[in-house]
DNA sequence: TCATGTTTTAAACAATTGTTTAAATTGATT
DNA sequence: AATCAATTTAAACAATTGTTTAAAACATGA
């Protein structure tokens, strides 16, 4: 007879800041009925098990961060300035969500961990066109010689790293998180100078 | 009367194993014991508890990867040439033990984590004189203007991300773990030329 | 060989885990 | 009001957790 969603979705949105706060060997299904406000039981009855659950949340968590890459690739603008654009949007998006980029490789490093559905993903970057333009630029000669892996992980090293090892730095470096927040700001810029200076060859003065 | 220390290092040396391949969260007392081929009460007859044998085996991961990085900035050599070497070693390190920076990052992360006793360590490195040794280098101009903080969280961002995200840039971009090692080879080309570019200002045709 | 103190073992401990059960409650349709 | 299926609840489930206990096995000095 169908009643309201209302507690499914409760316990869908509490079971997502409980999984990304502690992770899914973190935390139990006790913990996140409480954050709901719910019985124990219902976890199971709406998601059959603590781990449907989890792959649910992870995989819209990860549809989410994956998608906002994109959002330019398809425009007009000069390949450089896609990029420029790219990584703002990247830093946007973990400033706001800081904790995706640990929760997510946390999952991955999990022995029992599950196995992605990113070809989805990888296809629609790859389909607008976004991959074969770079390959053009260094033809061209405007762009430096690199692989597509190591323009990616050069890309992800640096505006996703700072945002994870937040914990770690501030204890190594022994500042606190609103100063280290600070840093973040500046250190956006940065990596946009480094990366673009090292990707794409300068000819203002040749 | 002393018997033969085989038992708790064999222990120890199991449960270093362990700790490094699922964490502490991801495994039990029981999995150590096994490991090392050895009744479950003697991880606490000997180690009075499974934290307390973290605790040991963490602090030694951690003084063991830090102290890599100081090896040579007591020599006299140029600091961009002391910098090269800072990462070769850095990055020699990681390819030898590349479960550590993952280890550590995620211990960092947990909630009801350990204390770290990095001021010993950072002080060593301080001793060595490579932080002034930069901050000159930035008043005679050969060194970009950038903070203490953004070049260490550029350089541990640069080598310690491309082995911590090995899974989930597998299964990202498709593809199996050794061609990915083989990446991880050329990688350390492409981030050293980036960084040391970036610091260092160029000035041979000037 | 006996006595002593150390090491190892199997068993038990209470607590917590994910999950299931069966009864109770709810809300709408007849 | 009665029916009936969907929802919610408290309780129980077996398994696993870290830790403790108490007896056994061991090695060594007398």
């Amino acid at each position: 007879m169908k009643r309201d969603i209302s507690t499914a979705t409760k316990i869908k949105e509490a079971a997502k800041n409980v999984f990304l706060l502690k992770g899914f060997s973190g935390c139990s299904s006790r913990e996140i009925a409480n954050a709901a406000g719910e019985n124990v039981a219902l976890v199971n009855y709406y998601f059959r098990s603590k781990g449907k659950l989890f792959e649910q949340i992870f995989q819209s968590v990860m549809e989410e961060s994956l998608s906002t890459m994109i959002a330019e690739f398809g425009s007009d603008l000069p390949l450089k300035e896609k990029m420029r654009i790219f990584i703002k949007n990247e830093y946007a998006f973990l400033k706001k969500h800081p904790e995706i980029p640990f929760f997510i490789l946390n999952e991955m490093n999990r022995e029992d961990g599950f196995v992605l559905d990113t070809k989805v993903i990888m296809t629609k970057i790859s389909e607008t066109g976004i991959f074969e333009e770079m390959m053009q630029a260094q033809k061209d000669g405007t762009m430096r010689e690199i692989s597509l892996v190591g323009i990616i992980t050069l890309i992800m090293s640096n505006c996703q790293f700072p945002f994870m090892a937040k914990n770690l730095m501030c204890q190594l470096l022994d500042i606190n998180k609103e100063n280290y927040s600070q840093n973040l700001e500046e250190h956006e810029k940065y990596i946009t100078d480094m990366l673009l200076d090292y990707f794409f060859i300068n000819n203002t003065n040749k």
